[in-house]
DNA sequence: AATCGTTCCTGATAGC
DNA sequence: TGCTATCAGGAACGAT
């Protein structure tokens, strides 16, 4: 599922392919992903230059000329692909531009694709939390975030709301490098394990940007091309397997709707 | 106010 | 073989 990395690559590769171009006509198959409605987007849309393409936490913000915005949320198995012609079963919406096509697949349909006239009037994207690799997020913001929430520590990690990006995949492999269970209460770590785990955030989702993110299920960059991080994925979907650091079996637990990939020797 | 359960959707897989 | 049932999963939303 996209999360920070993959949306940083499709954000840097979608640049060069979009920006500049007008969007001459639009199509979909699929009206209920749109807020407010296809219609109004369809209006609104048509005619424009793209500006900037950008990201916050695991949105997509294509601005346009008017000055107005498009934010995409991938959701589970969401792509943004460009190109000269996009093929794909799952193809929900394309922009058909004056030169290529941008197209968003989505096997699952969980997509959502808003039009905004301000991003600060979408309580949602105001709400969400410090970026984990921007300046901002210092080593006294995280101890802060920390002290103001309860919760198990993987819960924190994926909560849009006090950081924004991480989903299921790297707060798996973050916690695994800072050797730090999913299920540890936050209220329970010590100085020492927020300093590992603050920089364990860091490591992984630079690495994995650099990386160009993880293919593990339908993601794919802008080109169709998959990212290179599941060759360094060290516990997600790696169940039963033997830890690459003790040895001892992987375990999968289920916990608030979502499964924890961790080493249960290792991790505490 | 914070937390919990439900909902959206479809491909893969298990069970018969 | 071919059918049906179950499951995964981000986050908005409604209920408590």
């Amino acid at each position: 599922m996209p999360e920070l990395p993959e949306l940083e690559t499709t954000v840097q590769e979608l640049r060069d392919k979009i920006v500049g171009r007008k969007i001459l006509r639009v199509w979909t198959d699929f009206g209920k992903m749109f807020r407010p409605s296809f219609a109004e987007f369809q209006k609104v849309v048509v005619g424009q230059v793209i500006k900037d393409v950008s990201r916050r936490g695991k949105n997509i913000i294509i601005k346009l000329d008017s000055g107005h915005y498009i934010l995409v949320h991938q959701k589970l198995t969401g792509s943004l692909l460009a190109g000269a012609e996009i093929k794909n079963p799952y193809l929900h919406l394309i922009l058909f531009l004056d030169k290529g096509q941008l197209a968003l697949s989505d096997l699952r349909k969980f997509a959502k694709v808003v039009f905004l006239e301000n991003l600060e009037d979408y309580p949602d994207y105001k709400n969400l939390g410090v970026e984990p690799l921007s300046r901002e997020f210092t080593l006294e913001k995280f101890q802060e975030i920390l002290r103001q929430t309860r919760g198990k520590t993987k819960k924190v990690l994926m909560d849009q709301n006090k950081i924004a990006g991480i989903g299921n995949i790297y707060s798996d492999e973050i916690l695994f490098e800072a050797k730090i269970s999913p299920l540890c209460e936050v209220k329970n770590l010590k100085e020492k394990e927020i300093k590992i785990l603050y920089q364990a955030i860091k490591k992984i989702l630079k690495k994995a940007v650099v990386a160009k993110g993880t293919s593990v299920s339908d993601y794919r960059r802008p080109s169709g091309k998959k990212g290179n991080f599941a060759k360094f994925l060290k516990v997600y979907q790696r169940e039963n397997e033997s830890c690459p650091r003790c040895g001892a079996k992987i375990k999968r637990l289920k916990f608030g709707g979502r499964s924890a990939h961790f080493c249960p020797r290792c991790q505490k």
